[in-house]
DNA sequence: CTGCGTTTGGAATTTAAATTCCATTTCTTA
DNA sequence: TAAGAAATGGAATTTAAATTCCAAACGCAG
């Protein structure tokens, strides 16, 4: 007859820890599988936490927490802490010297690539904040949160940018509509005078997006650009121009600059169109 | 009359205690001294390690590690490990409760918040470096490079990271699939055992992403999954995983992080695939 | 709806770590 | 080199954290 309690040999690595964690996650009552969640979400924690500190950021007691360690095969919190701990010192070479070693090594392989992309990311982030006109920035907020209905246009490079305002004027109850260019089918009539258009394109510049965005203009409608240098096409439509100096690797860029301002204005519209 | 035993204030950041540290290191007695270089050579350690340990660790009794916390004006050696611990989570941050803070102050400017996800992005993509584990990064390049056909799946918060994979496949000619759900068409069964399949889903899970992957599985072709937890559903499937933690800032995340191991991805594989 | 096994919250206990104290040693300087 | 001051090592004490325990709540099968 087999036990079905705490594993007996601990796991020795975080790898296995977290093999250990999926595998047993489905059948962990409540409150244990509460706590694999927080764990599987912040597991950084652990090396400096108190088992106190970490029921508290589950919302868990004490005492469940010490059921999961031994749970999951160790004889308590004490020795669990300790794994993630020399496992912290392993990752402790930091950020800075664990891209120069990427970098070093191997140029060709993928976590070299991601290395490139993480960093060139992170400038554009940077950058992002000195780029973007706060009072442009606030002053597109006021146009959409005054619209009828935000109308996103933006294609192939720009279009998961337009596609995640989507989602999240979707998640805000805010009327917006995708216009995706599906099936050909062109929905520019559905913009009208009292309507507000954020339009998204990099260069080399969608043909589509700037017609759209020109017709668009001609109703009446006001337009928010979000684009890469003042020269754009969009220029010319007297848009309010949200810019984003998007850094490539090779022919790609990783978007994170134009995805992070499209979030914020996104919220900020929500905040303000919904009055907190 | 100036005393010089222990300062009063306490340095209240990493910077300011080596800055402490270098002016005060010299007028310090041996044994202290001889600590302090420890300390200076590995302030990783601090975080996660006892009197005991550190004491041990530079040759010295616990006593003197005491008396050298209160030498730099710590009441002792718990509070100058707070402040390293500090330091450590400033990497991990608890997001929710800086935003609160923030929204507190007042200062619910559309700037600053762009500037809660541009800092929330940057320190996403620091963490990616270390959740996405270089060995089955390449495992799923060279498992995407070897299929036929790649599909991509992934609904409303993942859609922008999957539209943005089928931009970079298309431009690189390599055949994928972008499953969009539109019309409620249901391409499953274009998935054949050659092929391979990238999931894309975050907590809360997209039950639709969970069964065409399951599907696709069971006809036989790989799984590389983009996800935020090893509990993830995915987990099961016997995929391959890649790991993101995605920051939130309220109930938004700025996606930088995930698009950026997308994108790496889909680099790496249309490398291989043109044989480069 | 009743009894039994499981899970949970919280208090009680144990264990381990931090901190203090003091006798001894080591420097300083007259 | 002797006296005083500072520094040191290690044991004693205090404090805080980990761990256990048990009564109450919950869920489930009969």
């Amino acid at each position: 007859m087999t036990e079905i309690g705490p594993d007996q040999t601990p796991p020795d690595t975080i790898d296995a820890f977290f093999k250990r964690l999926g595998s047993t996650a489905d059948r962990l009552p409540k409150r244990l599988k509460q706590f694999a969640n927080f764990i599987a979400a912040n597991p950084d924690r652990v090396a400096v936490s108190t088992v106190a500190e970490l029921a508290e950021g589950a919302d868990v007691q004490p005492s469940a927490v010490m059921r999961f360690c031994q749970e999951m095969g160790f004889s308590g919190y004490s020795q669990m802490q300790k794994l993630f701990r020399s496992d912290y010192s392993q990752k402790w070479p930091d950020y800075s010297t664990r891209l120069a070693k990427l970098r070093e090594l191997g140029n060709e392989s993928p976590s070299a690539l991601l290395a490139e992309f993480v960093e060139v990311g992170r400038s554009s982030l940077e950058n992002l904040l000195t780029t973007v006109d706060p009072i442009a920035l606030q002053q597109a907020v006021d146009v959409l949160a005054r619209a009828e209905t935000i109308h996103m246009i933006g294609f192939r490079r720009a279009f998961p940018v337009t596609s995640y305002l989507a989602y999240a004027f979707e998640k805000m109850d805010v009327p917006a509509v995708l216009h995706s260019g599906i099936a050909n089918i062109n929905m520019e009539h559905l913009i009208r005078p009292n309507d507000a258009v954020i339009a998204v394109t990099f260069a080399p510049y969608t043909e589509m997006t700037i017609d759209m965005a020109t017709k668009a203009r001609a109703t009446g409608a006001d337009i928010v650009a979000i684009t890469d240098v003042v020269t754009s096409p969009l220029a010319r439509l007297k848009a309010i121009q949200l810019l984003v100096s998007e850094l490539d690797v090779g022919a790609f860029r990783a978007l994170s600059a134009s995805l992070s301002l499209a979030i914020a204005l996104a919220v900020s519209v929500g905040a303000q169109r919904n009055g907190t």
